[in-house]
RNA sequence: GGAGGGGUUGGGGAGCGGUCAAACCCAGCAGACUGUAAAUCUGCCGCCUCGUGCUUCGAAGGUUCGAAUCCUUCCCCCUCCA
């Protein structure tokens, strides 16, 4: 399933085969929670050549459901998708929704945050659902452990995501899709390990590294993506979840990392904060109301080919949908393109040199912002 | 000409004697967002020498300890009747 096919330091230059095609990592997932990547068509998808997207099981669970799905031919008919698709299991609900659910040994009880319906999950339906959805990769149930949290409470967690890994791997049961570990363990470098360790027993098709990006210094996720990257199995995928900025995702990719997914380019995207190679642009900033400049001159996106500052800026103060679907194909080409800049600099060996010229770019900006 | 209704901080629009520099919405300005409850959320939004400071609620007078709120006159606007 994993190829690699080159190194540069700890850095890896690989290929993932699935049912459903290859992608080429080190790999960028643009998210589609709910079987959509907001605001943009598969076709667009294509266009900017993402090559995998990540969908969510609870929220499909939620809506429409899984027997829509499957009435519907399964995910990737449903939404006209025929390239690979990771689904998260759920996890991150368990820790983004905090407050609407409970969780014991057997599984987690979510109470609907639409309509207050209780939704149950534990690790053979979340398996059951992923299988059903007829995914490329489905991820185990784990318990996304928030920040900050005690050793002792990390501990637990850690332990119980396991348990909840061991029970997945034993009711997942498909040889068209793969199932990834995620590694828990918070900010504490020990329980990482163990957990890792853990993991590595169950042996499966790829390895993720969850619970980062939940609010802990950025030392921490650097610290522990550094710590723990390296010791994941060389011949499976290695995906840190939920990460993260451009400069983390180089970081993270330096570190050894193969796969990533963020809401970041999507939603920012959306809310007009906009990566470039100058550095970030508000575009709903006034300070972009007179600018006919493309949004990014180095950008060969459709946005920055064929429209102006001025017009972004226009569209976002409308409200114009067109404003969020253009300014997504932008920052999701800004993130694949930094994939495949990424991907060559491995190739070539020059990573180093890559970084530091990104590093530079980005210090040199005279917004702050890039580099966090 | 007669009878009503109304003029409030950029726009809309509350308020109808003190707790009012004046709700709320929009516009404007800025900030946040990391396995998406997010095309969302937060802050600011009369002036200044930032204080139990100053100037505001069509205008001018008045009543009152105190007025955006009550009275008088005037100026506008809207509806209806002639």
């Amino acid at each position: 399933m994993f190829k690699l096919i080159a190194k540069d330091g700890e850095a890896r230059r690989g290929e993932v085969s699935t049912e459903h095609g290859t992608f080429q990592t080190p790999a960028f997932m643009p998210v589609g929670t709910y079987g959509a990547v907001k605001s943009i068509s598969p076709e667009i998808l294509h266009s900017i050549n993402a090559e995998i997207i990540l969908s969510n099981t609870y929220h499909l669970m939620e809506r429409p459901g899984v027997d829509i799905i499957q009435l519907n031919g399964g995910l990737h008919n449903f939404m006209s998708w025929d390239k690979p698709i990771l689904t998260d299991s759920g996890g991150y609900q368990v820790f983004s929704l905090a407050k609407k659910r409970k969780i014991t040994e057997e599984g987690v009880e979510f109470n609907s945050a639409l309509n207050g319906n209780k939704l149950f999950l534990n690790p053979e339906k979340c398996m059951e659902l992923q299988q059903s959805y007829g995914v490329d990769i489905a991820m185990v149930l784990d318990e996304c452990t928030p920040y900050p949290a005690e050793i002792s409470v990390a501990e637990n967690s850690m332990q119980l995501s396991l348990r909840w890994a061991e029970r997945s791997r034993d009711a997942f049961n498909s040889n068209k899709s793969s199932l990834f570990g995620i590694i828990q363990g918070g900010v504490y470098g020990d329980l990482r390990e163990q957990s890792l360790e853990g993991l590595k027993r169950m042996d499966f098709e790829g390895y993720a590294i969850g619970g980062l990006s939940v609010g802990e210094p950025k030392d921490d996720l650097r610290k522990i993506t550094n710590l723990i990257a390296p010791k994941m199995p060389v011949y499976k995928p290695r995906y840190l979840m939920g990460v993260g900025t451009p400069l983390d995702i180089v970081k993270a990719v330096e570190s050894g990392v193969d796969m990533f997914d963020c809401v970041i380019p999507t939603r920012h995207a959306r809310n007009g904060y906009l990566y470039t190679s100058e550095g970030v642009i508000k575009i709903r900033n006034a300070a972009n109301k007179n600018s006919v400049e493309p949004l990014d001159k180095e950008c060969d996106c459709y946005t920055c080919q064929n429209f102006s500052r001025s017009y972004l800026h226009h569209l976002d103060k409308t409200n114009e949908m067109l404003g969020s679907t253009l300014q997504t194909i932008h920052n999701l080409t800004f993130y694949l393109n930094l994939m495949r800049n990424l991907r060559a600099s491995i190739e070539k060996g020059t990573l180093q040199s890559f970084i530091k010229r990104f590093e530079e770019t980005w210090n040199n900006s005279d917004n702050p912002n890039i580099n966090t």
